[in-house]
DNA sequence: GGGTAGCTGAAACTGATTCTCATTCTCAGA
DNA sequence: TCTGAGAATGAGAATCAGTTTCAGCTACCC
């Protein structure tokens, strides 16, 4: 369960994290013996082209440039950032299409941040994560865990979701805090 | 203007969990023993009272009912939630209560569960938790799990967060996934 | 070339949340 | 009991993120 892109992905491909497109934290060294080498932009349009081609879905310049923001960005982003990053996508076009590359299971949306939703490219390309939220300037980070742990963690969520009736399909963990520009300022 | 990005809870007393106000959820009975004994309703409010008189403000008719509302609910309600179980207070109010309750480290805001935010008490009255999140309908549960558990989970985000010169205040550990009521449906 | 389904951009719309402002309430001090 | 200052309230307007609509465009198949 776990890794589940997000709710809408019905049609997702593949299940667990499944590491994939290039490192995104400084933080996470330490894993990159265990994964794949970091796939370059090239390969990762090539695999959204598919998975949106196996969705009866064009993978258009928009929507190009949309993934190349993200994944160039080595953090989720807010509507507004990928719009002032690529501004030759009008926002109604990157709403849209943000949530045609949601329905081919490409990217997920993130409330956790505060107010506006951010967007990343989903765990399928990026492998399981977690984020670092600064409650001060809203920025998110991400972050990974000890596997052991994860999976304890999972284990422990999937009881008490039982107990619950609850069918459990991802967690999220996230940890609040200050950012080190924001804790610097203070 | 309030626009303190939402969270903006930086004078909440004490970080993580201290068990406080009543149980909230079926699965916790492991737990009453290391709890004092839940507080009822009077003692709870004779609480917020003095928390609030600490921050310089009032415990108004209305602000007493939206306490009550969300200790009687068990789980995370959203605005239209509580002004429909409290008519009397108007929308504008009930925000801005909210907010005044919020500032005084009362009320906790999560905006985990969709477009809408879920506002709670905090974890200083009622233990710290987490939550079940229904992807279909957007009910939050709350659910406990393991205290060692918890404690390896926080010791291991504490570890991250400091290798990314982040300074940690809290986590949110959610499970996403469909609870019984539209699990039943499907 | 013609037809068609999927895309696009602009603009209008929706709904949650916040702000404004006139009015009312509370409370300490006179 | 009265008063003034400041806090709180209620109604409605404003804001803003996100969604929908619609007419025109484009790629692709025949």
């Amino acid at each position: 369960m776990t890794t589940r892109p997000s709710m809408s992905t019905t049609n997702t491909p593949d299940r667990l994290g499944r590491p994939g497109f290039a490192p995104r934290s400084v933080h996470e060294s330490d894993r990159e013996s265990q994964m794949e080498p970091p796939k370059d932009l090239d390969q990762l349009h090539d695999d959204v082209e598919r998975r949106l081609a196996a969705a009866g879905q064009r993978y258009t310049d928009g929507r190009r440039a949309l993934v190349s923001a993200l994944a160039t960005a080595q953090r989720p982003l807010t509507l507004r950032d990928i719009v002032s990053t690529v501004p030759e996508v009008p926002q109604s076009s990157a709403y849209r299409n943000l949530d045609a590359l949601r329905a081919g299971g490409i990217v997920v949306r993130i409330s956790a941040g505060g107010d506006r939703a951010h967007f990343e490219l989903a765990e399928t390309l990026l492998g399981h994560h977690h984020h670092l939220i600064c409650v001060s300037c809203g920025t998110i980070e991400d972050m990974r865990i000890d596997g052991a742990l994860e999976a304890e963690v999972d284990r422990a969520l999937t009881g008490a979701a039982g107990e619950a009736g609850f069918t459990p399909l991802r967690h999220s963990l996230d940890l609040y805090g200050e950012c080190s520009d924001c804790g610097d300022e203070a």
